[in-house]
DNA sequence: GCAGAATACTTAGAAAATCGAACAAAAAAA
DNA sequence: TTTTTTTGTTCGATTTTCTAAGTATTCTGC
């Protein structure tokens, strides 16, 4: 056995294990593939959103994102609106109905962090929550190189945004084109 | 803008990103799948293991396990052996040239993690150990219910082993069943 | 013991994710 | 203006993944 910070690293496979474990059982329920919700969520979470940043969010290829996008658009659960300013672009972003979707699909694992954290003291959670960035700091640090493979896919494009949740933000300002 | 427990959930997202995205870039380098990739891990962390304990440490189907399983064996990674005691099982063992495909793709991700995690105070190792931990306790809790959906998928099978790291356990002790 | 139930895995067939390469349109750079 | 870059899509191929339906093998209760 070697020291101890190993202990760290199996309670981080647990979780992410669990989340995974999460992330699966969730888009079922909500009658999705995991990748389909994925992209449900992240509209959620950060608003209409064009595919290439999607696609660098989930670490995925354009191509891959356009053939979600167009399930989900199959099912109005996301609409295509082009970006006036620049017609290269393309804004995906959630319908009514894909924020119904969304909304009436609790994440219990979540809701489960949010109480647990709760109910703690107030410097443990900021010891949790110190703890989280310091390990975040650590994982997600650009790494320029990788001599082995041709791959640009950063391995950790740390733009995650302010505002998450589940919570939908309101996408109803958005250029009304057709 | 709500509690600071959010702060949390947000490196925690960060967290996962950044390991999911060192995943696939992983895999990648060792000319694998994520998936395929993954149980090559499993192996390395747990030695020899029955495919359905391999479904649910990954929350797969067994289906899916054999799939995956023939591809590796197809590339002689893993190989099949029956377990004499129980004949119903298979055990799924790392052959040497999975082994070394393992230990050739170094992870890191990981690596920076023990590395950044070394250069702490010990309180600081400590406190971090034991937020994982918490966090782990949690958001690992076995939820049992589910109204909405028909699925047994423990959304959290806390039955993570012991060891794990990169190291390659020794499974040259096993049946030398054909 | 032995019939029936439970367990462990595989096969088969289908839906989907995912990628790379090639392409088209628009914007930016030269 | 011409060239290059950025942004998306289409196409074809491979892989993942699931459900349903087997096949063994083991376990259980009588």
């Amino acid at each position: 056995m070697q020291n101890k910070t190993h202990l760290a690293l199996i309670a981080l496979r647990q979780i992410i294990k669990a989340t995974e474990a999460n992330a699966r059982s969730l888009s079922r329920s909500a009658g999705l593939t995991p990748s389909q919700f994925a992209i449900l969520r992240l509209l959620g979470r950060n608003g209409d959103t064009i595919p290439s940043v999607i696609a660098r969010e989930m670490s995925l290829t354009q191509a891959t994102v356009t053939a979600l996008v167009d399930k989900l658009a199959s099912r109005a659960l996301v609409e295509r609106r082009r970006d006036m300013a620049d017609k290269r672009r393309v804004l995906v972003c959630l319908t009514p109905l894909g924020g119904e979707v969304l909304g009436t699909t609790p994440d219990s694992l979540q809701e489960r962090f949010f109480v647990g954290l709760m109910k703690l003291q107030d410097w443990e959670q900021s010891s949790i929550i110190s703890a989280l960035e310091r390990v975040r700091d650590i994982i997600a640090t650009e790494v320029r190189d990788v001599v082995t493979t041709p791959m640009r896919e950063t391995v950790s494009g740390m733009d995650v945004p302010p505002m998450l949740d589940m919570g939908l933000s309101d996408h109803s300002h958005l250029a009304p084109e057709e």
